[in-house]
DNA sequence: TTGAAAGCGCTAACAG
DNA sequence: CTGTTAGCGCTTTCAA
């Protein structure tokens, strides 16, 4: 049941022109009609609509777009991967934001690929999206440079290297420092910490929040309970399997982000005395599982980094700024297992 | 540091033409050096690509696409909740798929209303998307019908209601059935059921499941305890708590969904002895909390539904067709627990 | 109330 | 190797 100008099984799409002659009227009035303004009668507008109608007709907002001038209505989110909670829920934050605004987000993962990201900037802009949110994989973001003053560029969770524009962090280092300290509290002196890609900023940051707390507690060779670099849950668990292993073994663990949580967690199942765990990032099911962590709002940080853009796009031209996001200790078990009782 | 084009803050952006007389050579010269055209001196490429770079130009695709015909390279994705994994790994399976063919999967939210899905619909249409992937709100798509032939469309988890386009179900009713089967066969009788908002197809035919089983056991008076209409974890929580309180009490749970499971489980929490239960969708951390579910892949979904739209896309013209992909009992203890050992 | 002509930023077709 | 002309689908003058 293909129309009249189907073209390799599939319908060509019809034009205001056509729906024009279509109703036996100008480009012009139909354009009126189609678009709500005034000064057409009731009679030729309702000859305009039964033609789009039946041709199905759909404006072309993109034309429409080029035409106007307008630039158009989306705004891109780059994180780097859709599935992991953390990033949909700074999404989730971000779009309602901008949803309230009449702007709709577009999201892109790069599955931690600098290059990925890099064409995938390159690809949005080219499409002109009104804005850009950036959670960065790469480590040089100079080629945003020339976007300032033309697309608002906020980054969100990472630093922009190279580059001013206004960023959305969590506290890191202070929020990894609480945590440990909060196991140090507990008595414990070897700890582990299970982190994610040192070449990531907030995983080095936890690191030196990790050390921080250790040093200030006069605690030695604590490196030797350090695994960085697992970047998925079934290397996390690996890497915590082979601290469990160590002799002697690290009575509590510093998880560096919600992956490496879940893979520790993974881990200690079975484990008859597992060791004390703080977590950083919160999760679904954390008070379940009794899981101490060094949460933060990752909604909160898509709302923040939404209400920039918009704030720029009105015209707010102030200098770029820096919003870092504070965490908070949410001891629910894990956290508060006395060195004294492992093992 | 604004060019002097600046216009409220807000540097106007530079067109070929502009970048054609900076280097003093045709508008056409310029567009075959941006486009990596063959036939150009390296002398006049040189040239044009410094003043491109001078101005930060960037190639406007949305014009570009308009003169050459070309439609758009994304593709819509609509779907009810951004930070429900069930649906974001939908998105990351479909992604995968998307890219591979040099595709761009546009995401947007809605709520769970059907106003908002119907008002996507047609903006991402109006933006020349090339294909849609829908997971539905609504509960009529007839309004899609003048597409036929012209985009291609998708629906995923749940089924369109008069319109028949390619469809990726999940087998929900065998899934429940057999989901409570397992529980029946430890024995229990009185089984509580909570559910999502029973106005969604995928919870009726869960539903319709549970009422399978129930009948096939001989069960009588099972519509004591069921809760439905439950479509966050809080409310599902409320569900839980009412249907322990009731005399006598379920020896066993069946939640429809992973926000109910979520919902229940925390109910759950500090329970002596808890109900057996078996949730309806695998997700994470459910092996280290040892529940039992009827698990499905929603990353195939996606998989699948991304497969058929690039088929369709290649001009697969074949009529449209169902895929409903299977479920299966993962044991992990929760659903194991015998109905006698229950209080 | 209606329409004709021009042009948004770009590429295709055809000259030079 | 380079340029000129036309036109994608639409809106914006400006005129009737």
């Amino acid at each position: 049941m293909e129309g009249p100008d189907a073209v390799g099984g599939r319908a060509a799409r019809p034009t205001l022109r056509q729906v024009a002659a279509e109703a036996g009227v100008s480009l012009k009035t139909a354009s009126r009609v189609l678009n709500g303004h005034p000064h057409v009668s009731d009679a030729t507008a309702a000859r305009v609509r039964g033609a789009a109608d039946a041709l199905g007709f759909r404006l072309n907002r993109i034309a429409r777009e080029l035409r106007s001038g307008a630039t158009s209505t989306s705004v891109g989110l780059i994180i780097s991967d859709l599935a992991n909670p953390f990033y949909s829920r700074i999404a989730r934050g971000a779009e309602r934001v901008l949803r309230a605004s009449g702007l709709q987000l577009v999201t892109a993962s790069t599955d931690e690929d600098s290059t990925q990201e890099r064409s995938l900037v390159e690809e949005l802009l080219e499409r002109r999206v009104r804005a850009l949110l950036v959670v960065p994989s790469g480590t040089d973001h100079a080629y945003l440079e020339p976007e300032h003053g033309r697309t608002p560029v906020v980054f969100l969770d990472r630093p922009p290297v190279r580059l001013a524009v206004d960023t959305v962090l969590v506290d890191n280092r202070a929020g990894a420092r609480a945590g440990v300290a909060h196991l140090l509290r507990a008595g414990h002196r070897r700890i582990g910490f299970v982190g994610d890609l040192s070449r990531l900023a907030t995983q080095r940051e936890r690191m030196a929040g990790f050390a921080d707390a250790m040093q200030a507690a006069g605690v030695l060779q604590w490196e030797r309970y350090v695994r960085a670099d697992s970047h998925d849950q079934a290397t996390a668990a690996r890497s915590t399997r082979d601290l469990l292993a160590t002799d002697p073994a690290p009575t509590a663990l510093f998880t560096s982000n919600n992956v490496n949580t879940a893979g520790a967690l993974r881990a200690l199942t079975g484990v008859p005395t597992p060791p004390a765990l703080v977590g950083f990032d919160d999760f679904d099911l954390a008070d379940v599982l009794g899981i101490t962590v060094v949460g933060h709002e990752p909604e909160e940080m898509g709302r923040i980094a939404a209400e920039r853009v918009v704030a720029r796009l009105n015209g707010d031209d102030s200098p770029h700024r820096t919003v870092v996001l504070p965490t908070r200790i949410i001891p629910r078990g894990s956290g508060e297992r006395a060195a004294a009782d492992i093992r």
